[in-house]
DNA sequence: ATTAAAACATGACAAATATCATATTTAAAA
DNA sequence: TTTTAAATATGATATTTGTCATGTTTTAAT
């Protein structure tokens, strides 16, 4: 099994800033996972007891609302933690992660997540701005959903996966969303969210390439902003 | 002026978990203020350099929408502290902070606060949790945001105002709020949440003293949920 | 006290979005 | 392959919400 402190995965997050020695006592009690496309990792009120350590693949972090309607809050990919808010607020989760493909994560206990937060003020600062960014981001999504259109919010989720999760070699969006995703992303009905997409496309603002969306023309989506 | 060390304030947020020595520090190089209703504590986008402990009073933090429409992202209330995102993250504050009524605040200067985070870890650890659930809160408002009407909205707020900040010996909710306020809380138009109090009222499900609301029947509120 | 300006209220209508019905296409399973 | 189920698509219609107009009440200023 591969070795935390030689791991490149964790340039990316909060765990750059642990020690050699932490990092080698991680190491050793971390277990490796693999997680198949559509599997879920925890469930909504699930209680935790460790994180997660993404190192390939992308999950989603939805919330079931009263309704019956399950809303997507946040999407984590390769390189980000998981689960490390609900350990940290010592409460069970408040949302459900579920992959969107094929993932690896590694899995680290919680208490030793949390003994380092408590002795390394390194460690639990880069965390903080983590979360403060965290909570910059939520307040953009709240004003977006409360003041934007369905058309508006839609494009600017296609720019956001664009910008944040990259592109494959022709051009298609990385991440692969069902319509019911996107729908759950912007709140809105999948049919909504599906005439919206195909009205994109008769405007030559994206393409698709089986079932990959393709961004053909990014201001003209920006400027729907 | 009052010290740090004795004020009672601190017990509702994580300045509790100073030790002694560093509020006495604090004490020392602290301002108090005075905020008049409907004053400007801090804009959008401005460099903050401190952080506000709420020793009385209640402000709002909302954003500017594209469209041109103020939108409430969070209150914030007497013993609270204001302004440690913008300071954690390092970045001008994505928020505009200001008073809903008269306030007394106490401000700390940025490099302090930083200094104590980054060499008092169960001070830095209070903080991560209270971020952590705030994060909570987010995720959230950003459900109902995306998922219920503007009735449901507007009903949960009521009820949120009243569990979380109380109400006045006649039962009226403490926190006074213009219907505009309400509606940039809710994300709608001022019109539409003047329409919904006013249908809540003819139910009976509300009752206005002077500008004041008082909750009648808070189980018909909640079933709207 | 008078005037001006906000805040609140309500009607009429338009626009956005949800819902229901029903095809069609695509993917999965037998 | 054939069958079945799931995802996508689109029309028709109902509901929700926004916008504009206008009136009333409340508050602030002269």
């Amino acid at each position: 099994m591969g070795k935390c402190e030689q791991c490149i995965i964790k340039q990316f997050n909060s765990l750059k800033s642990l020690t050699k020695d932490e990092l080698v006592r991680i190491s050793s009690c971390k277990t490796s996972k693999t997680i198949k496309k559509g599997e879920v990792i925890f469930e909504e009120g699930e209680t935790l007891n460790g994180v997660y350590c993404i190192k390939d693949g992308i999950c989603k972090l939805s919330k079931l609302s009263e309704n019956g309607k399950d809303q997507i809050v946040k999407m984590v990919v390769k390189g980000q933690l998981l689960g490390h808010r609900s350990l940290i607020s010592d409460e069970s989760s408040n949302l459900q992660a579920s992959a969107l493909n094929d993932m690896e994560v590694c899995f680290i206990p919680k208490s030793e997540i949390i003994a380092d937060l408590q002795k390394n003020p390194k460690f639990s600062f880069d965390v903080l701005k983590d979360m403060a960014h965290d909570l910059r981001e939520s307040d953009d999504i709240i004003v977006n959903m409360a003041q934007k259109s369905v058309k508006q919010r839609l494009a600017e989720t296609l720019i956001y996966i664009h910008d944040s999760f990259g592109v494959n070699s022709d051009g298609t969006l990385s991440v692969l969303l069902s319509r019911e995703d996107y729908a759950s992303i912007v709140g809105t009905a999948t049919e909504s969210a599906i005439r919206v997409l195909s009205q994109f496309k008769k405007e030559g603002l994206i393409s698709t390439v089986g079932k990959f969306v393709k961004i053909e023309n990014l201001n003209g989506l920006k400027r729907m902003e």
